[in-house]
DNA sequence: GGCGCCTTGCTTAAGATTAA
DNA sequence: TTAATCTTAAGCAAGGCGCC
């Protein structure tokens, strides 16, 4: 099927308007002969004369005064859907933007994010729990974007159709309570590995990179207690004898706030630092509100890590 | 006759189509 | 995939038409 040149659309609405080849060609940039040969398509097109002579000036035939109105919503409708999207208005912006991260990576950059965030005070913030492979969401459109560690597996081969930047680094620090009976401000290898310990699997099972490290000794850990959030382990940490290995930026942000102390982990262990990165879907890269909300994102990591 | 505007013929460039 | 060919649309130059 052969479909018709939209563009004498253009051309027509612009003749309709104008009722003059010439200023018709200046307004839609084209030569006078180009609008010419486009009333002469028309023409052929629509089997009418549509602008006819009247002395020095062009009028249009019933069939064209019939068509004008329609012929502009038309062209009006079709350059604005091909129009670049609009600067966004911030202030103005009522979206709600879906988020997967930690309660640890918000209770870091929350607050500093909120803030942020009041400069468009009708947008409002979903934080869900990250998944076991958060890149699904993405891609389906389910979420915005994601916040996590993506530099270990199974993120360690990112899919090249996902946009990564990192927030900040950060590395491993231990916990336990202030008034702990046998822990003092460093651990040895095998101390830590006799405690019983609290982990935050966020993404699934227990276990993971610091028991992969521990076999690399020869020594197991026992997980007492595994929780899928940060705030409720330290929680349990502050009240037991158990021992935490987590982000050293969330124990900073709590320093005083709850009765544990921090406590150097085995450096035999090599535990290694990491970064922090936000994840999305390139079909946001060039959408407004969502670079205003990464950079809204970044801006929080970099200001709460400067402290 | 001069001027302004539109049309037409020709050339060129870009995109589409077809064949190898 | 590439090259050759065809099609289409734009611009240039020139001519036609109507008005003053």
């Amino acid at each position: 099927m052969k479909h018709p040149d939209l563009n004498l659309l253009i051309a027509l609405d612009a003749l309709l308007q104008e009722h003059s080849v010439s200023r018709a060609a200046a307004r839609v940039g084209l030569s006078t002969p180009a609008m010419s040969h486009a009333l002469a398509r028309l023409r052929d097109q629509l089997g009418d004369p549509l602008l006819v002579r009247a002395g020095q000036r062009m009028v249009p035939t019933p069939r064209a005064a019939d068509l004008q109105a329609r012929v502009h919503a038309l062209a009006t409708e079709a350059l604005g859907v091909l129009a670049p999207a609009p600067v966004t208005e911030i202030a103005k912006l009522d979206r709600m933007f879906r988020i997967l991260s930690t309660d640890q990576l918000m209770t870091v950059i929350g607050p500093a994010l909120d803030r942020k965030l009041r400069a468009a005070p009708n947008v409002s913030l979903h934080v869900m729990p990250p998944q076991r492979d958060d890149s699904v969401q993405l891609r389906d459109g389910t979420i915005d974007l994601s916040i996590g560690v993506y530099d270990y597996a199974p993120y360690s081969d990112l899919p090249t159709d996902l946009r990564i930047q990192q927030l900040f680094d950060d590395h491993y620090v231990c916990v336990v309570r202030e008034d702990h009976p046998t822990v003092g401000s460093s651990l040895t290898l095998a101390q830590y590995a006799e405690l019983d310990h609290v982990q935050v699997a966020v993404r699934g099972p227990p276990g993971g990179y610091v028991d992969d490290l521990l076999a690399k000794h020869g020594l197991k850990r026992r997980i007492a207690r595994a929780l899928p959030y940060f705030l409720a382990a330290l929680q349990l940490i502050s009240e037991t004898d158990y021992v935490m290995t987590l982000s050293v930026t969330l124990v900073k942000r709590l320093a005083g706030k709850l009765p544990i102390k921090s406590v150097q982990p085995p450096r035999s262990l090599g535990l290694e630092s990491y970064q922090v990165s936000q994840l999305w879907h390139p079909r946001n890269d060039r959408d407004p509100a969502h670079r205003w909300l990464r950079d809204s994102i970044a801006e929080a990591a970099r200001q709460t890590i400067r402290r």
